[in-house]
RNA sequence: GGGCGGUUAGCUCAGCGGUAGAGCGGCUGGUUUACACCCAGUAGGUCGGGGGUUCGAAACCCUCACCGCCCA
């Protein structure tokens, strides 16, 4: 056993164990093993991007879960991988491009693009893999795998074929979400609503059949009316119902166009009179199904005006169009007023710009095992944590929309789907055989088709049948619908099971002020310098404390900095221990038989509760009180009361066998701690481990130690536990009271002084020893009256006098007492207050009442003792 | 409009039916050889407002207000 440094260095250790754990693969799963198996997969991040505080949160619980499952016994296997993100990366890559070769995608072609990428993957690709080994992370990195490798890409186009050929697959031309931007549809989940200032514009358009007439009509988009093909009000409106049927003049174009009677009308909206432009609008493209409405596009995908009949207007881009539109109406006595007015419209939400409702040729999927998928969350079969998050899946599952597939992208799966120039389709894995004849298609399908497959299309047969169904799968809430739910369908169609028996939906990790973290706010910290400055231990441990599973979590630099200093908590108690001499290893305790001073029979039992509790808190996911537990543990009754405690046992040199009881009290609680922290701080605890010889041999690791017994002490009834637990709490309170006194005396709280006591109780010697060291009292004496000149103090031991020759001044002494004795009322009025309560005493459980008798009686005493001094210093 | 979460000490948050808690920050004292990334002590709260259930509510129910999010 070396010699342990002082202060903990936390990147030579975690670089030593990682490493080291990578040597012996530790993290490697193994598929014929006879272990029952634990699994995960990891949420694949973007292959170009780098590493935020929600993947380390994310990975850091579980990589925690992992761990633990390894030191239960489990056959664990944690999946890691990537995936292509099609539009981030092939905007990322086009951007490069343009900077630094000045050429856009089309410029070089198909081919040469995707090369492009491809390179900048296997270049800029690592680097988040490298990020979580950083972080410490134990996935099985030799199963690491890319939703671009070639055995992944067959299964995703397999799956399009099969579906295909079963009809939930079809193309269709359809309102879609359009980006203007990135030049391609959407799904509904990619479209973000957010409020937005414009402008509510009320025009009139003349009637036909009755010149002179106008009607006014509301709208926020004039430059989309060139594609206006009818005027729609609803039917049982008396304001227009004389007009329905007659005719209205668009303005320009100018074209006569019908008004309609539709019930999807709101009457209370503007003037009760909608535009109907079935090209640019969900709800208006409806309206001309029903009413056999012309469908005229006016804008180009890239958002600028296609109209040529009005040459002001073409080729505007779509918001200068607007202006444009606005003028050209006021031009010719159309427009009645502007107000402003907020509205919530659509945005892209890689590109971050207002999408468009077109009608475009798209891929859809009708999804599959919906009954089944909604009914694996309602009945149990799949559970959510927290399961508030259940009712969100249910309403969504329950107004599933089509999925658009298709992405007009270079960069992803190429949808597996040739057309001949008769109009024939060839879907198949494999090209028609005369495929001069054949085009293939040129679009490429939505990241989340190839993610939702991830469960089992990373896993071999083998793997599959050993990990598959997976334990966990541990995310983000706001990727519940993109991928949680469609990876939950995907299991019941593809696999006939479901792909996870538990999810953990964890919150956003924000800033300080609430902020969400964001490049262009620059409040977003970077993880690898956090890891350099305070440690991965420390970094993962501050942010699993604040990581309640309720809100989303305030991130500040503090709370990594206490995983820090908690870290260097346990490095020193450590090293204190290691001077005290050799450990006694790692055995349990209950075989040792010696005469334990109580205050190590209380820590023990305590650690057994704490044991208890977490195992519970593990059982729900509750990770923040894992770790707070373990904290406060650790920190305030092992460290600031035992350890305190037990150092006068120590320096005992008469009494021996104290000193091997405090150690091996020691021995037991480090070794403890160290195999339940191990999941939460997984570096430094091995550390210790190992320097403290608790490991079997040199290559027995703590990653793969058995944790402790939750029943340290079962020679002990819990009557017994419970007593010396109590008696042990009496004397930290009553060290506590003590300190407190001395405190007000001004007594420095390094200086020894001398101390009486009028015992109210018989305690035995090792606690009269711990407590003489704990209250700094060079000797305590005995008395059986209060002695003269002297501060008093009131415990559950007895009454404790610290003589001050000449300090105490008498009036400042009857303040004090006074004060005291007028909080003691205090309480005393109201504990009687409930206990003069007939239906309190009635109704309220009898231990409850009995409680608060015991109190009440306290109390009495306390202030009778405080009484008698205020006499004694008439 | 529908739904979800939140409102507890100056700040960040635990507690979720029986005497209001922690960390940080503040103040006082301390170079007690494990740790100043520390130790001891201390101040600070009618637990958002109102109603109800209960012997008893920060906690359960209703309602209102404000903040945040999701779906329309």
């Amino acid at each position: 056993m070396s010699e342990i440094p002082k202060a903990y260095e936390s990147a030579t250790v975690e670089k030593k164990w990682y490493a080291a754990w990578l040597q012996a693969n530790c993290f490697q799963a193994d598929p014929t093993s006879s272990k029952p198996p634990f699994s995960i997969v990891i949420p694949p991040p973007n292959v170009t991007g780098v590493l935020h505080l929600g993947h380390v949160l994310n990975n850091t619980m579980q990589d925690a879960l992992c761990r633990r499952a390894r030191m239960l016994g489990y056959e664990v296997l944690w999946l890691p991988g990537t995936d292509h993100a099609g539009i981030a990366t092939q905007t990322m890559v086009e951007r490069h491009l343009r900077k630094t070769q000045g050429v856009g995608r089309r410029d070089i072609g198909r081919e040469k693009f995707l090369e492009a990428v491809w390179e900048w993957k296997e270049k800029h690709g690592g680097i988040i893999i490298q990020q979580l080994k950083r972080l410490g992370c134990s996935c099985d990195w030799s199963r690491e795998r890319f939703t671009m490798d070639p055995d992944y890409s067959r299964v995703v186009r397999k799956t399009f074929v099969d579906l295909y050929r079963e009809g939930l697959i079809y193309r269709g031309k359809r309102m879609v979400n359009w980006c203007p931007t990135s030049l391609t549809a959407l799904s509904d989940e990619e479209v973000v609503m957010k409020p937005s200032k414009g402008f509510l514009y009320t025009m009139r358009y003349e009637v036909v059949e009755r010149p002179g007439k106008f009607l006014e009509i509301a709208t926020t988009r004039p430059e989309t009316l060139m594609g206006d093909t009818a005027i729609a009000v609803h039917p049982e409106d008396p304001r227009y119902s004389d007009l329905v049927g007659l005719h209205a003049w668009r303005p320009f174009p100018r074209a006569s166009i019908p008004i309609v009677a539709d019930s999807h009308i709101d009457k209370t909206f503007g003037t009760g009179v909608l535009k109907v432009t079935p090209a640019h609008d969900k709800a208006d493209f409806e309206i001309g199904q029903r009413h056999h409405l012309e469908t005229i596009d006016i804008l180009h995908p890239d958002g600028k005006i296609n109209c040529p009949e009005v040459p002001r207007l073409n080729g505007l881009d779509r918001f200068r169009a607007r202006e444009e539109s606005v003028k050209m109406l006021e031009e010719s006595e159309l427009l009645i007023k502007t107000e402003p007015y907020e509205n919530h419209i659509g945005y892209s939400e890689r590109a971050d710009v207002p999408i468009e409702t077109r009608l475009s040729e798209q891929w859809f999927l009708r999804y599959s095992a919906v009954q089944e998928s909604t009914d694996a969350v309602r009945n149990g079969a799949i559970h959510i944590f927290p399961s508030r998050w259940i009712k969100v899946y249910e309403h969504w599952m329950e107004n599933l929309q089509d999925w658009c597939i298709s992405r007009q992208l270079w960069w992803g799966h190429r949808i597996p789907a040739w057309y001949r120039k008769d109009g024939k389709i060839h879907v198949d894995l494999t090209p028609p055989a005369d495929s001069e004849n054949w085009e293939q298609d040129p679009d490429v399908l939505d990241t989340w088709f190839s993610s939702w497959l991830w469960p089992f299309a990373t896993m071999d047969t083998t793997t599959r049948s050993k990990f598959y169904p997976t334990t966990v799968l541990s995310t983000g809430f706001d990727i519940l619908f993109f991928w949680v739910a469609r990876m939950i369908m995907a299991g019941y169609q593809f696999t006939e099971d479901k792909p996870f028996s538990n999810v953990i939906i964890h919150n956003l990790v924000r800033d300080s002020k609430g902020r969400k973290m964001s490049k262009t706010l620059g409040n977003s910290p970077d993880p690898l310098q956090l890891i350099d400055k305070y440690g991965a231990d420390g970094l993962r441990l501050g942010l699993l404390r604040i990581a309640p599973s309720g809100q989303d979590i305030r991130f500040d630099e503090k709370q990594v900095e206490e995983g820090r200093n908690f870290a260097n908590k346990l490095w020193n108690a450590t090293r204190f221990r290691q001077m005290q001499g050799p450990s006694y290893g790692f055995q349990p305790f209950h075989d040792l038989q010696p005469l334990f001073p109580d205050i190590c029979i209380a820590i023990v039992e305590k650690f057994d509760r704490l044991h208890h509790r977490i195992t519970a808190a593990w059982q729900e996911f509750r990770f923040h009180e894992v770790a707070n537990a373990l904290y406060d543990f650790f920190w305030s009754d092992y460290c600031d009361q035992f350890v305190e405690a037990a150092k006068s046992h120590l320096q005992q040199k008469d009494t021996p066998s104290h000193r091997e009881a405090i150690l091996r009290t020691m021995d037991h609680i480090l070794s403890g701690i160290l195999c339940l922290l191990h999941p939460l701080m997984p570096h430094i605890t091995e550390e210790l481990w190992n320097l403290l010889g608790f490991g079997q041999s040199e290559t027995s690791f703590l990653l793969f130690a058995t944790p402790p017994s939750e029943n340290s002490l079962p020679h002990l009834s819990e009557e017994k536990k419970d007593h010396i637990l109590n008696a042990v709490e009496t004397l930290y309170k009553s060290v506590h009271i003590v300190r407190n006194l001395r405190a007000e005396f001004k007594i420095p709280s390094n200086k020894f002084s001398p101390m009486c006591i009028r015992p109210a109780v018989s305690w035995d010697s090792a606690d009269q020893i711990a407590f003489g060291a704990l209250v700094k009292a060079e000797k305590i004496e005995s008395l059986s009256l209060a002695p003269k000149g002297s501060a008093g103090v009131v415990t559950a031991l007895g009454e404790f006098f610290i003589p001050l020759e000449g300090l105490v001044d008498i009036d400042s002494e009857r303040r004090r007492i006074t004060g005291e004795i007028s909080k003691v009322e205090s309480e005393i009025a109201k504990v009687e207050a409930k206990l003069n309560n007939k239906s309190f005493v009635s109704n309220a459980p009898e231990a409850v009442v009995a409680e608060h008798r015991e109190r009440e009686a306290a109390w009495r005493k306390k202030l009778e003792i405080l009484g008698g001094y205020l006499t004694s210093m008439e």
